[in-house]
DNA sequence: AACAGAATTGTGAGCGTTAACAATCAGAGG
DNA sequence: CCTCTGATTGTTAACGCTCACAATTCTGTT
């Protein structure tokens, strides 16, 4: 169909102007969705940027008009669920909003790789970057590199003056605490997450006031790395403290900082010969698909993951297009799904 | 320190040729390293460049150059851990070859959704595109879209003449059907994905392919959508079929396409009192980080996710700078891991 | 029919960079 | 001391688009 050219270029503004009989300044009055352009032109414009299969160069635009429409994600351990699905839900959102979205990963986020992804993602101009970086240090890091554009965290707690959205995690703990207490269980045990980690405080947080709002002394906590190893572990030690039965406080409940733990949890129960919920019950946070067919059903929180998404990229975008003034931080409510992990009359 | 303009514009070349005392074309030359700059010289401009905390616009540089220096990626389903984790692993590969990712998430991927992504990554110059469309009509609607870059499909198998990189998918349901035929079982039962997905084919494929090398009629293949609900109704269908007894084959070996099915399958089995492996041995497909903790621990393969990114990057980019020429295909090795519920002695 | 005013279209400059070429400078050789 | 070569630096012109403004064409009035 074409000639046989080696090196052919992508029609430009001005082809589509030639062909088209008008000045490349109407062609482009047309791309743009200028009013004042008669509709006989447009037609005709139209016509012409079909035929040659015309598309606006994105640099040459970026150039003039000083937008990239371009959009950075910075995200630790985006092959998790958490991470992964709100990745999801925001690059939506980004579409929608007629931007696009550059991802940059990183595998254990020191503040070392922060600061060359960020440089990474400035150098190609995007306009504002979503971060989602659950560690302290990471967000500490963060609001010190003062990038030279807005910035906004998921799950980055408010402290600093970084906007973000984050799970009311606090909520989502206090709400499976209670939950438990409201079962009849004298105490809640708790399998925390990393240190680090302003989740696992935030959860920590929620569970300890609940038992101390009701006068009870919270049980030690036990502390994992989010991995379902890390859950076996503790589930082992939490058996032990189970059976061994004089022991100061009775394990008849535990309230694990995610799934993942929870189903390692889970496992260590049942090769100690503990039925759950029958003797332990136990509950998770975050509701993995998996989480509806673990043994047995384990209750959880579930986050609204593609909502934190969205509400992230919205806020972002409204720093850019100068909405937004302040360090604003959204809270996304949490849901609690009651299973069989914790039923009361269960006795699996 | 600066004055109180309203809209300061970030530094150009000029800035920072004034002050260093050169050209512009001569910082140009230090930014990218040209050999022919003396020494006094290029440390005067690099100074000048961290005082004014320059940065080349990308925008400018890409107009001239016309190298956006920026991959696009299509991907459905990125919520799940394989998708997932090949995404990072994908990131990793294209920062170090100096090129940007963007990222654009398909929820469910109809054709439509495939071109409307094309368009979009397209209207912002990727040079080009790996798609993570494991199903056969995206794969085919690819193809048919004739995009103005080149095209490399992760999991979309041969048969097109698009360049991929796939797990030896067929090698890996081999692998599996021949380690339980050799742990004395008389045939194996397969719950597969979704018929469109060419995992799913080729997982079949090579289930079916090792039955017949035996001169075992394959039986009756279930199908589940992936979900772990769809392999628990599998799994309830499975556990009529071995408790009914009469029925023609015996069920005693269940290969799943997923390990998420999977959990559904151990679940039906066991609120069918049948048990894993003693009754019936289970395994599964993807070997995600819950598997070794399923009830049992589940016999599985590894894919090296992280090995398809990289390599999926590094073909795309021989495509990109002409290295490679025609459509080449990569396998990546699966690996079988092996666990309890396929432990001949088990009997739990 | 003539004119104001709006609607529509065209013209020229400039965005910040690299490529191509021209100019200058340093050191070697005669 | 001068010429010549190669290393180093500078100059100019794109790249393809949008913006600001100028020019033109329509309207509807008087």
């Amino acid at each position: 169909m074409a000639h046989p050219a080696e090196d052919v270029r992508p029609p430009t503004m001005a082809d589509v102007a030639r062909e088209a009989g008008v000045s490349h300044q109407t062609v482009s009055r047309v791309l743009s969705g200028h009013p004042n352009v008669r509709a006989a032109t447009r037609e005709q414009v139209t016509r012409a940027v079909e035929q040659l299969g015309y598309r606006r160069n994105s640099a040459a635009r970026a150039l003039v008009t000083r937008r990239t429409r371009t959009l950075g994600v910075i995200a630790v351990n985006t092959a998790l669920y958490g991470p992964a699905s709100t990745l999801t839900g925001l690059q939506e959102a980004a579409r929608e909003q007629g931007y696009l979205v550059s991802t940059v990963s990183l595998r254990t986020g020191e503040g070392q790789g922060l600061k060359s992804a960020i440089d990474h993602l400035a150098s190609w101009g995007v306009e504002g970057v979503v971060a989602i970086t659950p560690q302290r240090s990471h967000v500490q890091a963060l609001a010190e590199l003062d990038a030279p554009f807005p910035v906004v965290t998921v799950e980055g707690g408010h402290q600093l003056d970084l906007p973000g959205v984050s799970l009311d995690q606090e909520l989502g703990a206090r709400m499976v605490t209670e939950h438990l207490l409201a079962a009849g269980h004298s105490t809640v045990w708790h399998v925390a997450g990393p240190d680090d980690w302003l989740e696992s405080e935030a959860r920590t947080a929620g569970w300890r006031a609940v038992l101390e709002e009701s006068g009870i002394t919270p049980p030690r906590v036990l502390t994992g790395d989010w991995s379902p190893l890390s859950g076996y572990r503790a589930g082992q030690e939490l058996a032990g403290f189970a059976l061994a039965r004089r022991g100061a406080t009775p394990v008849t409940a535990v309230f694990v900082a995610n799934d993942q733990m929870a189903l390692g949890v889970l496992r260590a129960l049942r090769e100690a010969g503990i039925r759950t919920p029958g003797q332990v019950a136990v509950a998770g946070f975050d509701d993995i698909p998996e989480a509806e067919y673990f043994p047995p059903p384990l209750t959880t929180v579930r986050q609204d993951f593609a909502a934190i998404g969205r509400r992230s990229i919205g806020l972002l975008v409204d720093h850019i297009e100068g909405r937004a003034r302040k360090a604003e931080h959204l809270l996304v409510e949490p849901q609690l799904i009651m299973r069989a992990s914790t039923r009361p009359s269960g006795d699996d």
